[in-house]
RNA sequence: GGGCCUGUGGCGGAAUUGGUAUACGCAACAGACUUAAAAUCUGUGGCCGCAAGGCAUGUGGGUUCAACUCCCACCAGGCCCACCA
């Protein structure tokens, strides 16, 4: 009587009985009084390549938590949408001539109908496409409200640009200084930077496509080129995106790969003063201040030079001051850092640099002369560019010390023996303490002895030196951030445009916002342009128009926006995706922010995750996301891991090992597919595919389905409530286990619990109605399809996901009897069946009549007797 | 170099607060059904040993009546960042 479950028949049966009848589609406020639940996994970007096995795994994870959620009475939102800009459409389209928007289409087209074929519970009615005009006109608008605000220290929160307080000095020098200074604080701001450029392909790369130094498409080396840019002053909120982490749950690992990319560390900012080197130059000529920032200013009295990265703008400026004796040198120095790529930094960490001759920095602490260097170890983008370096107490410092033979002064102080670094150097030897002399303090103003700090722990010691520099004007207490501001130019085809125009008289002016969308114009050629321009910039019709302020001629931007941008408010749209007069309406924003459940890969922890939480926080800042929503848009996040191919190597193509997800769909159905890729094992562990591993869940299925087959075949038109069933306690169990599971992601153990269940229910001569429901209901997110079918053939006119989730009943939990292990001095020696509400007393005297037990006693009479009420019993001899 | 994670049978993996290690599944072996095979069903199964018993959760220590679980040190593998002062 073996039967095989015969998906073929019954899964686009229900798939498109679900979308008629509008079985997964939420509500909106208003039209219901349930409470929400916002389940959310990140959108794809919908390559040529189709659906990876990959993808199901977490669309089918979070299909079976809101189907859960759903049974227990909440009205689910779980939508779905393309991140659908981006390079490889553009790429494509540069090689066999197609518009982007038709490959594009095709590959959506083709993702859809697989992720439908899999019988996920989406809201198809919400679907969304970042490339549609209708959704890329909010982006832009976004754009523009970043452009029209600032960032207030005080209340560390955007504003509106007009609430801007502009200071009595600037205003008296006109407009024109007024207008630079709110340029100068603006959330986006354009910006010159340096982007990875292939001199070959004559093209500025993304990072992305620049990965370890080399262009993706020619394998040239990639040189750094320096471009005006727009940016997105996203390190305003590096507090914030690290404090506001404390009111969500994300797992812990996500939390501290976020904290860790902000890299915050606290430190001091000094001033060093420099001179011409020449005594008799001193005091006429001023070469100005250099400032260091520094993690442990305690260290300051064995700072024996100073390093500026070879970019620092000081440099430029002493060369032509003529302060500079060797400024050929120097020059030639700054050429071949900029020349080389980031694989030759990686791979050579030798000490290279020059030193800048004719000129003298004064340690402000105790007013010795140091030398004053430029090296690529330092460099131009953290802190200020420049270091004090401690050769005895930093590892980098130490190496170029030595290289160079630079002086090493040893701080005598205890507590920065403390300090890996110096650990290691004086273990190895290599470090005599050397004490500062006294003369040395000759001369140079304000010194201090360095007995200063002597004894003081580092913390102390830090904390002493900050107040004497802040004191003295020398430097103050200061906090750096690894975080860079983002990046948001594209000299790309295939991305939102950004809605500015330049003008000569007004500058910078954003589009107004009835004229937005600004649309992608229809363009010839894809390819970036030689100069290093978007493909739009010679599109002359489009790039001509005319001054929102002033009406005069004047030229669009011609850059468009990174990847990260539709997805960065995308889970917002999903809340109101057909609004046509906001992004979203306020109510429908109050109804469903935040979203509940997040659940997206680890590679985008750091980006993706970082700039969507700072894009919502500004438009929460701006006043167009309610107050009720709070600070964070996501209330928890979760990962998933990936699928590998047999053998536990990554699956790629050039290995020959992808699986299509189309092939197993059509060999063993959705279900089973469902099934198997939550069985293989933990949720947030990589797991290997394994094709026998699949035809195990096959048969598991197929028994469900027999089972159901012979139940229905003898089914009572009315319950019965027999309750005298062997299958009882493990029913019960499972009804607790599964749903406990399901809410902690651990669907490989609900799958497992599944399986005994259903072994079970295949030795009982008779099942209750009530309880088969309970059974299939349970199974139901696991396999919607095949459970929707028994469902219905159990007479039910309603769909199955829409029942509610049953109720396990607690005192059926308990077994009457238990085995109970007697351990002796901790080894299992026998096995006790017992009542479970046995006593400790009953089970004692019990045991000692035990052959076995007798045998290991040995006469002896147990020093302790230790029971665990129906688990073990242990004997201490 | 820094951060995070993982080591349990032939394999994927279970073990809720320390309480019978190896659930569930795969593969394997034996049997039933069949002319035969597939499918299905029943059974066996950590390792050594005839057995009694002993040894087993990467390695070595520790805490405990009791450790896969807690602590210390180490080894191996993976991922991310990487000259971040």
């Amino acid at each position: 009587m073996a039967k095989t479950y015969p998906f073929k028949d019954i899964e686009s049966k229900w798939q498109k009985w679900w979308e008629a009848n509008g079985v997964y589609h939420a509500k909106q406020p208003g039209d219901t009084d349930l409470k929400k639940y916002y389940g959310l996994v990140e959108f794809p970007y919908p390559s040529g390549e189709g659906l990876h096995v990959g993808h199901p795994r977490s669309y089918t994870a979070i299909d079976i938590i809101t189907r859960k959620k759903r049974m227990n009475g909440f009205n689910v939102m779980y939508p779905m949408g393309w991140d659908a800009f981006g390079l490889p459409a553009e790429n494509f389209a540069i090689k066999k001539k197609v518009h982007p928007a038709i490959v594009t289409e095709k590959n959506v087209a083709t993702f859809k109908r697989q992720i439908q074929s899999l019988g996920t519970g989406f809201d198809w009615s919400r679907e969304i496409n970042t490339t549609d005009p209708a959704y890329y006109k909010w982006t832009q608008w976004m754009f523009i409200q970043f452009y029209e605000s600032w960032f207030d220290e005080a209340a560390q929160k955007a504003k509106p640009i007009n609430e801007l307080h502009i200071p009595n000095d600037v205003e008296e020098q006109g407009d024109e200084a007024v207008k630079n200074f709110r340029d100068s604080k603006r959330m986006a701001f354009k910006q010159k930077t340096t982007i990875n450029w292939c001199p070959k392909c004559k093209i500025g790369l993304a990072n992305e496509e620049a990965q370890g130094g080399v262009c993706e498409r020619c394998g040239g080396v990639v040189e750094k080129r320096e471009k005006y840019q727009w940016m997105l002053r996203i390190t305003k909120y590096a507090d914030r995106l690290i404090k506001e982490l404390d009111g969500v749950d994300y797992l812990d690992k996500i939390r501290t790969q976020q904290i860790n990319w902000i890299g915050r560390s606290e430190g001091a900012s000094i001033d060093f003063i420099v001179q011409p080197k020449n005594p008799f130059d001193k005091g006429t000529i001023s070469g100005g201040t250099i400032r260091v920032f520094t993690t442990r200013p305690d260290t300051i009295f064995g700072a024996t030079y100073l390093v500026l990265s070879p970019e620092h703008q000081l440099v430029s400026q002493w060369i032509d001051e003529k302060l500079i004796e060797n400024a050929k040198d120097v020059q030639k120095y700054q050429e071949t850092t900029r020349k080389k790529s980031d694989i030759e930094r990686q791979e050579n960490k030798e000490k290279t640099g020059v030193e800048l001759k004719g000129i003298v920095a004064i340690n402000p602490a105790n007013g010795k002369e140091i030398p004053v260097w430029i090296a690529d170890y330092v460099l131009a983008g953290y802190g200020t560019g420049a270091i004090m370096a401690v050769p005895a107490h930093d590892e980098r410092d130490f190496e170029f010390a030595k290289k160079f033979d630079l002086t090493i002064i040893k701080v005598i102080q205890p507590p920065a023996l403390d300090r890996v670094a110096s650990q290691s150097l004086l273990t190895k030897g290599e470090l005599e303490p050397i004490k500062v002399e006294p003369d040395c303090f000759a001369g140079h103003g304000t010194a201090i002895n360095s007995d200063f700090l002597d004894g003081l722990e580092t913390t102390k010691a830090t904390k002493k030196i900050i107040d004497w520099l802040e004191k003295n004007k020398h430097g103050k207490s200061e906090v750096n951030f690894k975080l860079r501001d983002w990046v948001f130019s594209r000299q790309r085809y295939w991305g939102e445009p950004i809605p500015m125009v330049h003008c000569e008289h007004c500058g910078w002016v954003a589009v107004q916002d009835s004229e937005l969308p600004v649309l992608l114009p229809e363009v010839e050629k894809y390819e970036p342009t030689d100069t290093g321009e978007s493909p739009l910039a010679v599109m002359k019709d489009w790039v001509k128009t005319t001054c929102p302020i002033c009406g005069i001629d004047a030229e669009r931007e011609t850059d468009t926006m990174p990847n990260w941008a539709g997805s960065s408010w995308y889970f917002l749209r999903y809340c109101d995706p057909n609004n046509k007069e906001e992004f979203a309406s306020d109510r429908a924003l109050r109804y469903w922010m935040p979203v509940d459940l997040y659940n997206g890969g680890m590679e985008h922890t750091t980006l993706h995750l970082l700039y969507s939480r700072f894009w919502y926080k500004v438009l929460f800042d701006l006043g167009h996301i309610p107050e009720s929503c709070g600070v964070e848009p996501y209330g928890s996040r979760r990962s998933h891991a990936m699928i590998l191919g047999e053998g536990g190597v990554k699956m790629s193509k050039s290995k020959g090992n992808v699986i299509n997800p189309d092939d197993v769909v059509e060999k063993f159905g959705a279900d089973v597919f469902r099934c198997y890729e939550m069985f293989m094992g933990p949720y947030d562990m990589d797991a290997p595919w394994d094709t026998n591993g699949i035809q195990g869940v096959k048969r598991f299925l197929d028994k469900v389905w027999s089972l159901a087959d012979g139940h229905i075949a003898n089914n009572q038109p009315t319950p019965d409530t027999e309750s005298d069933n062997s299958y009882e306690s493990t029913l019960h169990k499972a009804i607790k286990k599964v749903g406990d599971d399901i809410e902690n992601l651990h669907f490989n153990t609900a799958i497992s619990q599944l399986m005994i269940l259903t072994n079970e229910l295949q030795k009982a001569d008779h099942i209750n109605r009530n309880d088969f429901e309970s059974y299939v209901k349970i199974l139901s997110p696991f396999a919607p399809h095949l459970t929707e079918e028994v469902w219905q053939k159990l007479g039910y006119k309603e769909s199955i996901h829409i029942s509610s989730w049953p109720v396990y009943d607690e005192s059926k939990l308990i077994e009457e009897t238990v085995t109970v292990a007697v351990q002796i001095n901790g080894k299992v020696r026998a096995q006790l069946l017992v009542p479970t509400e046995i006593s400790e007393k009953e089970i004692i005297a019990m045991a000692k009549q035990d052959g076995k037990v007798v045998k290991y006693l040995e006469n002896k009479e147990p020093k302790k007797e230790i029971y665990i009420k129906g688990k073990i019993l242990n004997f201490v001899v």
